[in-house]
DNA sequence: GTCTATAAATCGATAGAC
DNA sequence: GTCTATCGATTTATAGAC
C-alpha cells in the first residue's frame, strides 16, 4: 500500500464516517443515532463529522442516497438478466420480500421524511430524493414493458407514483406487523404491466 | 350550569387536555410537541397531564384514536348518503383530497408509527390501531360493494390493505410534494370495486 | 387530583488548540 | 482537517406539598 495523499486520507475519513453512519442510522433511526457514537465507532471524533458534513440532516441525506443506490442496484441488475415478464415479476417479488422486509430502511426513510416539517431546506432535499426514486421506478417499468412488448396501463410517471406509494405504505405497515403479505406491491406492478 | 361533581370535573380536565393535545400534536408532530406547553395551553400544569395519562406515548395514542374517529366519521356518513357507485367514488375523492391533503394527520400517524422501533409495547399499540383502521376500510368497501351489487376484485381484507397502503404512501409523498395528484388512491378504490 | 420544583440525561453544534 | 472541551437549550418524568 502506497502512502495516502492528504486528499486520499480525507476521502477515506469521509468514507469511513459515511459507512459507519449507514449502519447506525439503519439500526437506530434518525433521532436515536448519535453523531458522537458514529464518530467514535468510526475511529474519529465528532469534530471530524462536522468537518466532512454540514450537519446531521445532510449526513442522513447522504446515508439515504447511498442505501438507495445499493437497493436499486440490486433490483435493476437482476431484472435486466431475466427474459420473460413472469420471471421479471417473480424476481421483483423476491426483491420486495427482502427489501420491504427490511424494516430498518423503510423506517429510516419515513422518519427522515417527517423531518420535512421542520425546515423548508430539508423538505426540498427530501422532495428531490423522492423525485429521483420515482424516476428510477418509471425507468424500470418502461424497460420491462418495452423489452416484453406490452403496453402498461399507466404512463411511467403515474405508474411510478402508484408503485412507490404502495411500497412506502406497505413497508411501513409491515415494519409494524411483519406478518402482512407483500402481495399488494407485486400485484400492483403486475397489474400495471399487464393491464394495458 | 349545575356544579360539577369531582368525577365530572376530572373528566373535563382530561377532555380539555386531550382536545388541546390533538391540536399541538397535529401542528408540531410527536417529537416537537411539548407536554408542558400542552398543559399550559389547556390551563393546567404538567402534573395534570401525568395524572390523566400514563406518558407521552399513551397520550399520543389517544390523540390519534380521536382524530381517526373524526376522519372516519366524515367519510362513512357521507358515503352512506350516496346512491350510485360513481357518486360514492366521487365523494371519496373529495374526502381524500381534503384528508390526504391534510399533511398534519399523515405526518403524525407516520411519526408515531416509527416509534414502534423503541418499544414492543408501543409497537403492539400501533399494530392494534392499524388493524382497526384496516377493519373500518374493509367494512366500507364491503358496504359499497353490496349496496351497489358489484363483486370487488379483492376480498375485503386484501382490499383494505391495498387501499391503506396507497393512502399512507401517497399521503406521505404529498406531505412533501403537495403538487402530486390524489388519483392513485381514488383509482385504487375504483379498480377494486369495479374489477371483479 | 393538581401544582411546584427539580431531577436527570441527552445531544447537536461550535470555538479554539494543534 | 481533526480533536478536546464546552455551551446551550430542551424535555420527559417524578417527588412531595396541598
Amino acid at each position: 500500500m502506497a502512502r495516502l495523499t492528504r486528499q486520499e486520507a480525507q476521502a477515506m475519513t469521509r468514507e469511513t464516517l459515511l459507512a459507519t453512519a449507514v449502519e447506525h442510522f439503519l439500526d437506530r433511526g434518525y433521532a436515536a443515532a448519535s453523531l458522537d457514537q458514529i464518530a467514535e465507532d468510526a475511529g474519529y471524533s465528532k469534530g471530524a463529522v462536522y468537518s466532512n458534513f454540514k450537519n446531521k440532516d445532510e449526513l442522513c441525506a447522504e446515508v439515504l442516497g447511498r442505501i438507495r443506490l445499493t437497493k436499486v442496484g440490486e433490483i435493476t441488475s437482476q431484472l435486466g438478466a431475466n427474459s420473460t415478464l413472469d420471471e421479471a415479476v417473480a424476481e421483483f417479488a423476491r426483491w420486495a420480500e427482502r427489501t420491504i422486509g427490511d424494516k430498518r430502511w423503510t423506517l429510516l426513510e419515513v422518519e427522515f421524511s417527517v423531518r420535512s416539517r421542520h425546515s423548508e431546506e430539508i423538505r426540498e432535499k427530501i422532495a428531490t430524493g423522492a423525485d429521483q426514486v420515482r424516476g428510477l421506478i418509471a425507468g424500470v417499468v418502461q424497460h420491462l414493458a418495452e423489452s416484453n412488448g406490452v403496453t402498461p396501463a399507466l404512463d411511467p410517471n403515474a405508474a411510478a407514483l402508484r408503485i412507490l406509494s404502495v411500497g412506502i405504505g406497505l413497508g411501513l405497515q409491515r415494519a409494524i406487523s411483519p406478518e402482512l403479505p407483500v402481495d399488494p406491491l407485486v400485484d400492483t406492478l403486475r397489474e400495471i404491466l399487464l393491464g394495458g
